[in-house]
DNA sequence: CGTAAACAGTGAACGGCGTTAATCACGGCG
DNA sequence: CGCCGTGATTAACGCCGTTCACTGTTTACG
């Protein structure tokens, strides 16, 4: 049988789709402050309050269009992970790493709505779709991450060098996720994440240039230690067959 | 001699104060985009167009704010860092940055607008004002990294092991500014920024919640590993006075 | 098949926004 | 005193998000 789809519905999702897709054109003209209703709707071929068949307010429509990027943001990672041999796993580590800082800068407006936008302070996300968003791209990392650790364990910290309440919400975390990793593990995990956050953050909202012009080297240099303390050795960089499972 | 401020000088200087202090409630309560002129006006006792006596725009008086805050950030860095007895160069450096962290947590509305707006592609910030501000915000900083290394240096990487591209750029970075410092102390000092600004950022705009519900030990851990890098050691935690100069 | 309900869209309107222009009052200086 | 720069006002323009009353069109059901 043919799709139980009406052909209303088939028009708004078609309708959504060209919503989100000027939503962005304007973002990345004006950034956030520029996304206004009205532009939107005169790009789509509507008025205004049309738009309010298909988003409660322009909040929420912002909140579908930070979806969207970050899925748009995941997918491009996951495809830099896939595109490298699945042995190779400093190769993939590295390409998703790159692939990151690579949206980010080819698309820094994005990048300040997705990332730089508090989440509110009731601690909870705004949105169950933001949360299942920011999973699947933590989900990028993660799961490079504990195979990295499973295939070729590195060194980290023991448990008991772990302050007890850092230790604490480790274990809460790693159990509520299942991770099946050492808790200094994850300590572990969350320094690699806090320099590469903090790098591509301060690049692109401009506060490294007091220093440096050109980032490329010390992220480079960043990532090449980051891969050492992951026991990724460096030999493997121009040959990364070389060190098969 | 009296002040060469005349009376209409001087109330100018007091609706300046007075405009700023009003914007930043307005910051606190409604977040960036919540501070906008009517109200501002409103609460100053005047109508809108007469801000215009006093900014070119809203966003020049943003920008003032920007400053302002920075200002104020720094002046607390600084108290926090002369609270300490010069000696203590880890005691110094501790104050510091949990002063910064202690400023970014109770003020996230402000941390965001100064740190996560971005300063324009131009490469160039968008004021001279801000220019002097982040110069003496990253003073702080770097004044308490540079006496660190000459009283007591730590290892660094020697310049060969540096990237030439990352190298040049450091050259030209401390002659421009007349650092005392060799490149690879200066590639540190950078490391330590990435790393400072991730992790408060990070938890300001709720990128940690995913794993961690207090940050607190995790900031710890990272601070003492730092001191560590910096040559801190780590048993002068609770007698700060042992290691005299 | 016909009809009622659900849906998509419109124009008008409200209050608020940044900003400009015309206008008035007054303090400081010659 | 007179004059000019300054501080402040009101009115207005065009934009914004949002609501309301209203009109067609599509869907679903008896």
């Amino acid at each position: 049988m043919a799709s139980p789809l009406t052909r209303r519905e088939v028009n708004r999702e078609a309708t959504l789709v060209d919503i989100r897709q000027q939503a962005r054109e304007l973002l990345v003209a004006d950034g956030p402050a520029g996304v206004t209703l009205r532009p939107i709707a005169r790009a789509v071929g509507l008025t205004a309050p049309a738009l309010y068949r298909y988003y409660d307010s322009r909040e929420d429509l912002l909140l579908d269009l930070i979806a969207d990027l970050y899925d748009e943001l995941s997918t491009s990672m996951e495809r830099a992970r896939d595109s490298v041999p699945a042995e190779d796993l400093k190769g993939r580590f590295m390409a998703v790493t790159m692939s990151f800082r690579t949206w980010a800068r080819a698309h820094p407006r994005e990048f300040e709505l997705v990332f730089a936008t508090p989440l509110g302070d009731p601690g909870q996300c705004k949105d169950a779709r933001l949360e299942a968003c920011g999973q699947r791209f933590g989900g990028v990392f993660q799961g490079l991450f504990v195979e990295l650790w499973m295939r070729r364990p590195f060194p980290v910290p023991a448990d008991h060098e772990l302050d007890p309440r850092l230790r604490d919400q480790l274990h809460q975390w790693a159990t509520d996720n299942a991770i099946p990793l050492p808790l200094g593990a994850l300590e572990v995990f969350l320094v690699c994440w806090v320099r590469l956050y903090g790098m591509i953050s301060l690049e692109v909202f401009g506060h490294l240039s007091f220093a440096l012009t050109d980032v490329d080297p010390m992220f480079d240099a960043m990532l090449a230690e980051v891969a050492n303390q992951l026991g990724l050795p460096e030999y493997a960089e121009h040959a990364p067959r070389l060190n098969r499972r």
